[in-house]
Parts: C-alpha cells; sequence; structure tokens
DNA sequence: GCCTAGGTCCCGTGG
DNA sequence: CCACGGGGCCTAGGC
C-alpha cells in the first residue's frame, strides 16, 4: 500500500480492510469523489432485482450520492444508484460491504468486496458549463437550406449581404413577395440587435425604395424591447435551436463525414 | 480480506506527458482498462455538438472502445461513446489529447488534459453473469403458461405479433369469445401505453373487422389516465408479479434464476 | 444494416 | 411531489 498525500488526491493500492473502510468513510464526509479497483459481487433490490456474480471491476462513488458499477465493457454501468442515494460502508468477515439506498423509489444496490486493488479518493473541482449548443451560423445555415423553418413560403435570397452598415445575416423574399431582412441571435435578441436591424433596413431602402420587412429571429427578446419593435414597425420571431440542428445535421451531413474521416485515416 | 499481489495494475500519479501517453497506448494495445483523473476540456461534434470548458474529471477508457467522461456530479457521463469507437493518443504541445471516434453514427470525441493527476491501467477478469429477473417479458410468459392469471377462460393466440405500428405484447380470445389484445408493462402504465394499445387495436381492426377488446395489464395505472382509457373503450387490469414469478418457477421447474433471468452475455 | 420497444432508463421542466 | 417529454439516449431482439 502506498498513499500519495499530494494535491487532496489519495491513492490506496491494496489496502487492509481497515483502513479501505476508514478512507471510503473520510472520503465521503469530505464530498470527495472515490474510485475503487477490486473484485466484487453485487445485489440489486428495488424497482427490479439483479443479482451479479463476483468478477473485477471499477466503482465510482460520487459525492452527491450517486453510485456506478462498471464493467470491463459496454457504455452503461451494470448496476447504479442515482444521485440522492446514501451510502453505507462496513465490514462484514474478510469483506467489504457498500450499501447505497434510496427511499422514492424504495431500492437499494448491495456490493460486496472480496479485494480491493486501488482506492482512490479525491475532491473534483468542476465549474464548467456544459453547453449542447447551436450558433448563429449555425441557425443561418440551417434557414438557407430549409427556409420552412423561418416561415412557409419563404425564399433565400443572399446571406452575409454586406450593407454600409455591416453584414445582414439573412435576406430573402416571403410568401407575399416582401422583401424580408432577418437578424439572427442565439440567445436573447436586445435593444442592440433591434437598432442594429433597423439600420440596415434603412440601408436597404436607400437602395430600393420598396418598403421592406424587418424580423428579428433569435430564442427570446429582451424585457422592454417589444415596445421599440413596435414602434419601429419591425417582428419578432422564436427560433427552434433543435429543429434548426436536425436541419443542419440533415444538410452537413457531407461536410462532416469529410472532416472525420479525415481524421480516422491520421489515426 | 485476502491480499493479492497488484496483478498487472499500473499507477502513475502526476506522469509526464511522455509517460502518459506511453501508458495510454500500452494498455489499449494490451486490452486493459485505463482510469484518468485530471483536468480537462471535451468536444463533441456528431449527431449533435457540445463543448464543456476545463474541470477536473474522471475518465474511463474500456478496451471495447468505450469511453466515459464523468463529472463529480451526477449518474450520467456528461460525454462519452458507445463501445466500437477507435480511440487515438496524442501530445498537443503541452497537453494530452484523446480522440475517440466512430464512423457510424459519424462522431467524434476530442478530450484535452493540460493535467492528468492519476492515470490506472489494468485488465480486468468478469466473467461473471448477471441476471436481472422480473421484467415484461417475464410476465409475458407468464400469462402464456397460466393464462388464467389474466381472466378465467382466457386463451392466449399470439405473442409478440408484429402488426403496422409495431408489436402486440400478446393476442388472445376471452371467455366470451372476444378478440382480446393485451399491452403489458411492469411498472405503472402511463398516458403513452394507453395511446400504443390504441394504435395497435386500430391496426387489427383494419385486418379483421370485428370488435376488439384492448387491456392494459400492469402494475398499476398512472393517475389521470383513467378518464382516457375509458374514452377510448379500452379497459385496465392490474397483474401482481410475484404471482407471474410463481408461475414461471412452476413451469420452468426448479432451474431457477437461471432460466427465469434474462441473461447478457459477458464475453 | 434498419426498425422497434424497453429501461432500476436518467434528466429536465412544469403543474 | 408527480407526470411528461426528450435523449448524442443505450441495449437487445427481429428481419
Amino acid at each position: 500500500m502506498r498513499l500519495y498525500p499530494d494535491l487532496g488526491l489519495k491513492v490506496f493500492q491494496a489496502p487492509s480492510i481497515g483502513v479501505a473502510l476508514e478512507a471510503l468513510k473520510e472520503g465521503f464526509r469530505k464530498g470527495e469523489l472515490t474510485i475503487i479497483i477490486g473484485r466484487l459481487s453485487v445485489d440489486y433490490h428495488g424497482r427490479a432485482r439483479s443479482k451479479l456474480g463476483f468478477g473485477e471491476r471499477v466503482v465510482i462513488l460520487k459525492p452527491d450520492g450517486a453510485l456506478l458499477v462498471h464493467r470491463p465493457h459496454g457504455h452503461s454501468p451494470v448496476n447504479w444508484q442515482p444521485p440522492g442515494s446514501i451510502f453505507d460502508f462496513k465490514r462484514l468477515g474478510e469483506k467489504i460491504v457498500i450499501n447505497a439506498g434510496r427511499s422514492n423509489p424504495l431500492e437499494k444496490v448491495t456490493l460486496t468486496f472480496d479485494r480491493i486493488d486501488l482506492l482512490v479518493s479525491s475532491r473534483l473541482r468542476d465549474d464548467a458549463e456544459f453547453s449542447l449548443y447551436v450558433d448563429e451560423h449555425d441557425i443561418r445555415d440551417a434557414l438557407v437550406s430549409e427556409p420552412e423553418l423561418f416561415e412557409e413560403g419563404f425564399h433565400v435570397v443572399t446571406k452575409e449581404k454586406r450593407v454600409p452598415s455591416g453584414f445582414v445575416d439573412l435576406i430573402g423574399v416571403d410568401r407575399e413577395g416582401r422583401f424580408t431582412v432577418i437578424e439572427i441571435k442565439k440567445g436573447l435578441a436586445g435593444r442592440d440587435s433591434v437598432i442594429q436591424l433597423k439600420r440596415y433596413i434603412d440601408g436597404l431602402k436607400g437602395e430600393g425604395g420598396a418598403a421592406v420587412r424587418g424580423v428579428i429571429l433569435a430564442s427570446g427578446l429582451a424585457r422592454g424591447c417589444q415596445g421599440l419593435l413596435d414602434s419601429l414597425g419591425l417582428e419578432f420571431k422564436r427560433v427552434d435551436p433543435r429543429r434548426c440542428y436536425e436541419a443542419l445535421m440533415k444538410r452537413r451531413g457531407g461536410g462532416l463525414q469529410l472532416e472525420l474521416s479525415r481524421w480516422f485515416i491520421s489515426s
């Protein structure tokens, strides 16, 4: 058995029962995540019942009460407990027993170790934000390939058109033949977006002369902007990122294929 | 507790980039499972797209090509790759990059480590059989062998019959000679189950023409579904998993759990 | 390979 | 607290 004290990462190789138990309890008390590699059997009682004989597996105990038992194959854990369950560690003869249970639904997972090869405990700091995303470009491209995502009967004329005051995201013609300028925002559109759109439209009016329809396309409109929008004769439309993504993937299939196949070849 | 010498368990604490890369490659080549604790960012491209900034996490690489990235909370991995994906390990400046990709569907996960606190690699032997006792199939089989569990005078005609919209769990004829379609749910049957049953019945009506009786067989009916059931002219019947279990025992002899359970191979 | 259904699904969101 | 919908769902079983 060796102990590495640095960085709060504790590593125990083939710990004795006493050491392992102490490490488990202390790790959980301190809000650490614990990983065990060892030989164990698993029993589950609750929404169903299951039994798994002894074998070498990886067990993860998370500070939020999540439990995972992973076999050496497959994506999914063979047994688990969702967050919120309560752990209990004890000695049973020459074995270590871990119980993880919760009351709603009533269920319990029991791990019985007859060998622990490695026990690691560490506090993990992870504040990063996870985003499953579609960006502004993606939305624009999705509309180009599937204009009906914007509106029935809509046709795209230009994307990224240069105007004196910048770039218009999308220009098209609607079902009634009206020239339509679309300003896309991924998140909430604010006062600035509205003003920007207004500038674009004014610039285009200078070119043509006919009436131009202006639409803000975003996941939402910031509070207090509806009045401004109305007074300028502009519209707001909500966009569904998910549907955009699907459209995008349909169209980009080939491109992604290329990108990934390049990686496959290089690997 | 019996202590075994560490059988091929390799533990590297805060390894250098070179050591970590070598360990990763050798571990995968030897069919070992590898666990990494460290600070990394994750990017995913494929069926969707996701981004996760740097944070301390647990990564598991399995010999069958499964990849898991676990944050310190939650049951589910934040990013992953199912079995069958191809790993690629490389150095990028002062960082280690792991790619895991597959071609169907085309997708790729990229892990970028700027710190590895611990790397563990080990061949895990796990040949145990996993058994789950009473599931939907078991209930269906119990009814096939003891139809009176459903109703006096009931006869099973077909199980798992294909209809245009899917598979009907059980079809039979009741005591009054009525064609009866049974939809089985292990737990509480919800709105979706009712709708599913309705779809099946409509499909069958198209075939025959005679009236068809539809029954939901479950351990309970979700609140608010009785009205829907009534309006569609369907019925609900409670099933007792315990009696099903006993029926299976009786029919399958003393074979016990071996025959009762569904087996998941562990090659 | 696609399709279909099930899951100890988990996980959000809304009532 | 429960009900509902969605998921990069995963996984198993048929065809």
